[in-house]
DNA sequence: CATTAATGATACTATTTTAGTATCATTAAT
DNA sequence: ATTAATGATACTAAAATAGTATCATTAATG
């Protein structure tokens, strides 16, 4: 069962590489050239994702000569959950099984709040591994 | 982000109409088309995930006239976890972001432990809901 | 102020996974 | 022998994921 996107995946290891390259105190706009030569990945994708990074307040983006894209957020404010989110949306368990027939009134259900308290640590867990975590 | 699974969904609904019948007393082979008369779900889909379940030991299955599939383990010891292994294999968290550079040392780690322990307990809580605890 | 090198936006294609169907074989009751 | 069920497997359709292509916009810089 796979969790973790092709999106999201390569967009952790490209934020790790932006957060450690700007910590080495080396300039910290970046270009997906940089990016993708580093870490393999294909660049146009890469950059459709950031892209989408930018617009989320995650990353800054500078067009032209001399752009990239730089961190926003510092690194132990981004999270994997959050990038799940963007990429994959909510992880929510409760979409759910037994509708109609057997469950007729949802807001009492049981096993939907069971699920609800799960999604939430769940998210809770996930939103502690942040890209400051991982350098 | 979708968790689960058209037929686990399914799944767990049979599963349940088929306990919770057998549990009134009636009699405890139900065929297929009884099952998705009352839940309304496509019958050769339900078909297949049925077998798959026979073939799993969830249920027993009889051929021919009169026959039909029933419960081969109690309602309390088939948990939704199970059936989502079967559809959709296992909940594994540890798939997993920045192979190569940045973690070349696969077995130390830290963010595929911290994952393998949410997933551990994700599947703990899942392991709990039981067909039973639907009824 | 033309050139160059970057991102922004969006449409397109290909691949993979999920959902669902069709069919024939086998089995057991009557 | 007939009928009504599952077993197995191949097929098709639809949706999601992965990846590409292209043109527009912007900013640096000689
Ligand atoms: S099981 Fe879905 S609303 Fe209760
Ligand atoms: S992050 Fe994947 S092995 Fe460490």
């Amino acid at each position: 069962m796979k969790f973790i996107s092709r999106d999201t995946d390569y967009t952790m290891r490209a934020l790790v590489f932006m957060a450690s390259s700007s910590k080495k105190g080396a300039k910290h706009v970046i270009t997906v050239d940089e990016i993708v030569d580093e870490l393999g990945l294909p660049k146009i994708f890469m950059r459709r994702t950031l892209q989408k990074l930018a617009r989320h307040k995650i990353l800054s983006s500078y067009k032209g000569k001399e752009g990239g894209f730089s961190l926003l957020k510092s690194a132990s404010q981004i999270s994997l959950v959050d990038i799940i989110k963007i990429f994959q949306g909510n992880i929510d368990l409760t979409n759910c099984l037994l509708r109609g027939k057997v469950c007729p009134e949802v807001k009492k259900c049981p096993l939907r709040k069971r699920l609800k308290k799960i999604g939430q640590s769940l998210n809770k867990e996930l939103n502690k591994i942040t890209v400051a975590s991982l350098l």
